[in-house]
RNA sequence: GCGGAAGUGGCGGAGCUGGCAGACGCGCUAGAUUCAGGUUCUAGUUCCUUCACGGGAGUGGGGGUUCAAAUCCCCCCUUCCGCACCA
């Protein structure tokens, strides 16, 4: 049996890495977002991921934490249901079978997971629960259905998630998105766009970069909704904006051609059809073409008119594909003076330019005006408020027209409401059931799962989810008469699996409730959480959410799901990410087995640090063999010395020899634990180490007497600390050596090393001695010698005084312990 | 366009609150061990110049602050990532 396979059986065997849900210790969850099970061997992208928490995980457990380390499958979803109709499968059985797969590669590179907490989302077990929470959003009004416009993929037969739609396309397969009614069910995540917002403030643990992305998806604006009136017809017809102090510039108004008072508007007269192909040409267009090109603005007058509350005037009404229908109240107030946008469809359409901010001092003409004027400036032609900054000019008008009734001060967020049915097989059933009777009935928790039927023609249909052809799921009784009734076959967002799973695994057995308060409460939350900056929005969004209203409906005790968030950086390979798809994986197993698990995690690790972003490359492997070989020749004539080590060493009665090297391994220690703990960087940790291995060689032992004794005494605690330090990035070969060395159990239940903070600096220092800061010599003192004494010493150095040439030192600065820099008339 | 991150040898990357630029590793060169290859070990390896001692230049480019700048300030260039008609 291999080395890897020894004691990767000895970790399962022994459930080291099982975590207690009852302990003395304190607790630390270690979390990675699971992956979805996607078939494709294990390569060096997910190694990385892997090998990242796997490092912290045994660190933590190594300090004495109860460590949570679970894993997972993210196992609902289309590219299951894809590959199934691809190769003729069940998506249960492909799904299942890479599950199988992936395991044993994770377990080939040694990862410590607590198995007995795996959770499966395509499993009855867990996506009962899922439905269960669905319920829960239902009943407290957070789950709704509406009939509305939807991002449609025409490659995956779905309606998606404004999230899930990248550049206007498809987030999974690329494809343009285009729209389509249909009822659909939402989560309302808009509810709690404030919170979102507010409580990324106290995410310090995060980085900057993943709540910059929250915050501007989120998107908080502050403006002002105020009512103009169509003068044809008396409809009220409001706008939002977020510049109130153009309000006297408004020479136009555009509505977006869905909105629904355009129709009504056109009805009968000689614009209706026009409006109808245009609404109905954007529809088909694909968003990424449709907002591709910023200043191609199309649109056209629809006949109506309207009134200005502030100063009554009517101005006309436009249709342009430039407004959005879901964002403000879907029409806005042109300014073209003030608007870029505004400006060219106003260029374009022979429009009036009217000038109400002034630049400070300068005169805007607006027939030679060749781009809007954005930025603040001071008010004009806006009646009273003339001569009034810009700025304070939002304030006041804004006042003004909410105290005149023309409008309200409004708050307004990007952020709409989380699309959540899929017409697609591999989901959670939407528990829910039609009645004709008694309307919408949510299925009675007792009766959870709704299991999806194990059905072949899982192909999407386009028009409604494949489940909706099998008669026998779809036929039921209403719960309420015991009337004829039909199941809701749509089949839920898989994103809603995941944003409940972390606390699936603090209670993972659990089958009378989701998870118990009192598990979740102990465990989360999650003290360290790794993952791809890819779901910065998407999935860090919608678990956030969960959390909260979990948090509000009482069934958890935290509001934020992640104290700390780690992004790691991809593994590229010539210049893409590595993906199955791209064909540019590199397996991990070809190089584990010649080389050996620890030495490919070694590599990984010790390339870049890990947030960076990694350009595959095999050259470097070497080194880190040669490495784990030096070690292993320098322990192995040494054994006694490390079987006989101490765990602790009193600095203070060491021969200098024995001292040096003392200080020398505390100085490693620390550098170790401080890499791991301030910023997970892994490769100069290891780095360190491989310098201090580097040091052990070009020792000499003293020859005899106190000095060896001293000396043999610190080369033992060397060699263990050694050992310690590595197990957590080498795990295999640390367990090895421990057992080889007599250790007594596992490593990781030995404490990882601490430094003497009393040694961790050298006796003595070596000095540069600079002349007009040029090195010109070098001089070795003893540490912490004072200044003076330095600057006196610096002064009658030979070399110094050749650099100096006769000229007088105008000024001597001493750095201590570093260096003394001497400035000289040049 | 807006927002964010970054730019250091042939390569991956180190450089803490300003204080020897290039740790560690790869690769390369020379030597030792070896029948040979591999392994291992020793020495060297930023560039220019010099037989050498030495000297000069150097952290994307240009300015500045400072005794001292990869690090701080200003301007510019490039790359990557995110957002992008959000009114």
């Amino acid at each position: 049996m291999s080395l890897d396979h020894k004691w990767q059986k000895y970790w399962e065997e022994t459930r080291l890495f099982n975590a207690e849900d009852v302990s003395a210790a304190k607790k630390y969850y270690v979390l990675m977002m699971f992956p979805y099970p996607s078939g494709s061997k294990l390569h060096m992208g997910h190694c990385k991921n892997y090998v990242i928490g796997d490092v912290i995980a045994r660190y933590k457990k190594m300090q004495g934490f109860n460590v949570m380390h679970p894993m997972g499958w993210d196992a609902f979803g289309l590219p299951a249901e894809n590959a199934a109709i691809k190769f003729n499968v069940h998506p249960s059985d492909w799904t299942k079978n890479n599950i199988q797969v992936m395991t044993q590669q994770l377990k080939n590179i040694g990862i410590c997971y607590d198995w007995s907490r795996e959770v499966t989302t395509c499993e009855p077990d867990y996506y009962r629960w899922t439905q269960w929470l669905f319920l829960k959003f239902l009943e407290k009004g957070l789950a709704y259905k509406k009939k509305k416009e939807a991002n449609w993929c025409p490659k995956c037969m779905t309606v998606t998630a404004n999230e899930e739609v990248i550049d206007g396309a498809c987030w999974r397969c690329k494809t343009p998105v285009t729209k389509k009614e249909l009822d659909q069910w939402f989560f309302k995540i808009t509810d709690y766009a404030d919170r979102l917002l507010e409580d990324l403030k106290g995410l310090t643990g995060w980085p900057e970069k993943v709540k910059i992305m929250q915050e501007n998806w989120i998107g908080k604006s502050f403006g002002v909704e105020i009512k103009f009136m169509v003068k044809e017809t008396g409809d009220e017809l409001p706008v939002y904006t977020t510049r109130i102090d153009t309000i006297f510039g408004v020479t136009y108004l555009v509505i977006a051609p869905e909105h629904p008072l355009v129709k009504k508007l056109v009805k009968g007269t000689e614009y209706e059809a026009k409006v109808n192909a245009f609404s109905e040409k954007l529809k088909m267009t694909p968003e990424m073409e449709r907002t591709s090109d910023a200043s191609k603005k199309e649109g056209f007058f629809i006949g109506r008119h309207a009134v200005n509350p502030v100063n009554g005037e009517a101005v006309p009404i436009f249709v342009a594909n430039y407004v959005l229908l879901e964002y403000g109240t879907g029409a806005v107030m042109a300014v073209p003076a003030h608007d870029q946008r505004d400006f060219l469809f106003a260029k374009e359409y022979g429009l009036p330019v009217r000038v109400v901010i002034s630049p400070e001092g300068k005169k805007l003409d607006p027939v030679s005006m060749t781009e809007a004027f954005v930025d603040a400036g001071v008010q004009v032609n806006s009646a009273q408020f003339d001569g009034l900054p810009s700025a304070k000019g939002i304030v006041s008008i804004a006042d003004w027209i909410a105290q005149n009734g023309f409008g309200t001060k409004t708050v307004k967020f990007k952020l709409r409401d989380w699309l959540i049915s899929r017409q697609r097989y591999w989901g959670a059933p939407i528990p829910v059931i039609y009645c004709d009777k008694c309307g919408i009935v949510p299925v009675p928790e007792n009766e959870l799962p709704v299991k999806l039927p194990h059905t072949v023609n899982f192909k999407p249909t386009g028009a409604a989810s494949p489940l909706a052809a099998i008669k026998e799921f779809v036929e039921t009784t209403c719960p309420k008469c015991g009337g004829p009734a039909r199941r809701e076959t749509d089949t839920m967002n898989t994103f809603i699996c995941s944003s409940w799973y972390f606390l699936r695994y603090a209670d993972a057995k659990n089958d009378k409730e989701a998870f118990s308060k009192a598990k979740a409460n102990y465990w989360l939350p999650v003290d360290q959480y790794v993952g791809g900056v890819e779901h910065a929005i998407l999935h860090l969004l919608y678990a956030r959410f969960f959390t909260k209203v979990l948090f509000d409906l009482g069934y958890i005790g935290f509001s934020e799901p992640f104290t700390n968030l780690f992004t790691q950086g991809m593994v590229l390979k010539d210049g893409a990410v590595m993906s199955k798809s791209k064909g540019n994986v590199v397996l991990a197993d070809p190089l584990i087995e010649k080389y050996g698990a620890d030495t490919v995690r070694g590599l990984i690790l010790f390339a870049a640090p890990p947030e960076k972003e990694l350009e595959w490359s095999d050259q470097g492997i070497e080194g880190i063999h040669r490495f784990l070989g030096r070690v292993q020749r320098f322990i192995d004539p040494r054994m006694e010395l490390l079987k006989n080590a101490a765990w602790k060493i009193e600095g203070g009665k060491l021969e200098k020899e024995a001292r040096d090297l003392y200080t020398a391994l505390n100085k490693t220690v620390k550098k170790v634990r401080d890499d791991i703990e301030n910023s997970f960087h892994f490769n100069t940790a290891i780095a360190a180490l491989m310098e201090f291995v580097n040091h052990l060689y070009t020792l000499k032992e003293p020859a005899v007497g106190k000095a060896k004794q001293d000396f043999d005494a610190v080369l033992g605690l060397a060699m263990k600390d050694i050992l310690l330090c590595l197990a957590p990035f080498m795990p295999h070969n640390a367990e090895e050596y421990w057992e080889k060395a007599g250790g007594k159990g596992s490593i990781f239940l030995q404490k990882f090393p601490a430094h003497d903070p009393a040694f961790i600096t050298d006796d003595s220092a070596v000095i540069v001695l600079q002349v007009n800061g040029k090195v010109k010599s070098k001089i070795t003192i003893q540490a912490g010698m004072a200044d003076a004494e330095v600057r006196e010493l610096a002064l009658k150095d030979s070399k110094i005084i050749e650099a100096l040439a006769g000229k007088a030192p105008k000024n001597v600065i001493v750095v201590k312990n570093k260096l003394v820099n001497i400035v000289a008339a040049s």
